[in-house]
DNA sequence: AAGCATATTGACACCGGTGTCAACGTGTCA
DNA sequence: TGACACGTTGACACCGGTGTCAATATGCTT
């Protein structure tokens, strides 16, 4: 029990306790000579404050949590990374929580969690981050929120990137590369991330004066084996598309465990590419020519808005809103190239 | 604000509020009559205890951390769902807290975190578990704790499974498929895990009357990148080794990745196996066959050790101490067989 | 020197619960 | 009937901080 609290640092330095509260959160109307005295015990003593008690008494916790089913578990990995590395270094702490979107206790469940915790800020993964119920019982219990995804004015803070600059981008990329008949599988249907994917998709072709292949889209969910699933459809076509383009690398990666499965070379038999830049993607073989999403980079973005917030301050960079719609990167690996070249 | 407080429910139901609280802690000595009044009252007005009161009066959080560096990402997760699982269950919060193992400032920086947050109960993830300056700290501060990893009575309590058996077992499978010169991936030499499942290893050569192949052992971290690079120092060798086995998942894809970027194919060429059982085993191609670990039951069952103990509780299997140290399970999958059948 | 604005400080109640202890009513035993 | 154990209940202080407001000291104006 280190437990130095406050009327123990006011004794020692012959002030109130009011007072060490002041020097403590930095207010004004301090003089010099009292703040340092205070600071002296501070120091001294090794007095740190009860995050329980403030919160208590100011009514507002200094926790967030990070909310999220789990669709791609890299995904998710490198976000929480992100998040929590800026929860270090702002002192917060960051509760996590597991819940499935499907659920339909769900938003009960979640206020739930927050009586339990007290929690009064929420990080929200896709697609819990598109809930309207749920975004519409926090707007109610006046729990401070941002989401990750595509900004919606209607639906608060949000920060993301362009899912549909990403899948233009990388179709352009495999239609450069001489493909004709691209394979496409789409992620959850339930995901507005999906819908611009497939827009973005259907951009290049219009683009480049191409019809779009409507036989060459596929359903998937945007888990593995929904990549395993849609791919196992796609090679069964004739003709067999010279190229698959996953709307991301957790699905990617089962494209290509399903070609290997058939016994196909990637790239030589078909290219794959997939969009997110997950760890999976350079531990598979072969690597995963895909689109850059700098995921950790939108947690870490996401807690510091979030935390601003929090703190009544607010965001550094108002005139910069594209802040917060990171941009994407094409990262060319091994698993593209151009098709016919056995 | 549905901030209804204990004190509202004491008016409304007519009685002290100490009256409500023994009712919400079901404590004894409270009258049929009133608690039913009570818990009516509770029910119209939707009333939920403040954790933040009741922690700082009780002086003891709900909340309880998962403390990890990163060894390998699939192992965190699927431990980080089974502690989450509980803690669910339990009304716990979880808070997440990254740190980096080398780091000089590891435990100040840990008595931090839990000054910030006042969680009262820790899991430690090796090779977290093993690092005696932490637990000397969480002891003097009382602060309770479950290890993951092998049982140490100096120590604490643990929860874990057996690296050595597992270890034995899967160099006897490939032994009994006929493999002579079988390479061998360390884990991280700072981990007690690492020196189990070299004993595994040798264990098996000695029962078989065989010499170990001292030669084929190669230092590994746990993380794929070592995998890779120890691969390619195994494969180098003349007689390349027709099997490889590698003390975790991580490494072992890594290894898989090797071989493929030489052109060998797995499992004709060499046999390639791990240990753990990770999502990724069954992401990369062929299929990984390995030993595995109920890594989600281990973080279930220490989420339940350390609360229970939290809540002062005992085990509810005194008796059956093995349940702690959970069993493992070769999974045969498509990554090995005879050597030479080409 | 009186009048006033401003800076500094502390007393006190309060946040939402729990622990301690005394007061009360009831039943049992001698 | 008195003594005593026991079950039930509430008054009150307390956990460790913060908000409000009044009291005091100081400097400036006129």
């Amino acid at each position: 029990m280190s437990a130095v609290t406050i009327n123990d640092v006011a004794r020692e330095a012959g002030v109130s306790k009011k007072t060490v509260s002041r020097v403590i959160n930095n207010e004004a109307n301090v003089s010099v000579e009292t703040r340092d005295k205070v600071m002296a015990v501070i120091q001294a003593t090794g007095f740190k404050r009860n995050p329980l008690g403030m919160a208590l008494a100011k009514n507002r916790s200094l926790f967030i949590a990070l909310l999220a089913d789990n669709p791609s578990p890299g995904y998710l990995q490198k976000l929480q990374k992100g998040v929590l590395q800026y929860c270090s270094e702002s002192n917060m702490g960051l509760f996590l929580y597991d819940c499935s979107y499907r659920s339909p206790g769900l938003v009960a469940e979640i206020e739930g969690f927050i009586d339990n915790t007290l929690a009064d800020g929420l990080i929200l993964v896709p697609p819990l981050s598109d809930k309207k119920e749920l975004l519409d019982m926090l707007n109610r219990r006046k729990v401070a929120y941002v989401r990750i995804g595509a900004p919606d004015a209607a639906l608060g803070d949000s920060v993301g990137f362009d899912n549909q600059q990403a899948a233009y981008e990388l179709t352009r990329y495999l239609l450069r590369l001489k493909h004709k008949d691209i394979g496409f599988v789409l992620g959850h249907p339930d995901q507005g991330s999906s819908q611009r994917c497939e827009a973005g998709f259907r951009q290049a072709y219009a683009e480049a004066g191409l019809a779009f292949p409507e036989k060459l889209l596929v359903q998937g969910y945007y888990t593995f084996q929904s990549g395993v699933d849609a791919a196992a459809v796609l090679l069964n076509k004739t003709p067999r598309p010279t190229a698959i383009l996953a709307s991301n690398d957790e699905m990617a990666v089962g494209v290509l465990y399903s070609a290997h499965s058939r016994g196909l070379k990637v790239p030589d038999d078909i290219s794959v590419v997939g969009i997110d830049d997950i760890a999976l993607s350079t531990k598979v073989w072969p690597n995963l020519t895909t689109m850059r999403q700098p995921i950790t980079a939108i947690g870490y973005r996401a807690a510091y808005k979030l935390i601003r917030k929090l703190q009544g301050l607010t965001d550094e960079s108002p005139k910069n809103p594209e802040a917060d719609l990171l941009t994407c990167e094409l990262i060319v690996r091994d698993s593209a190239r151009e098709p016919g070249r056995h």
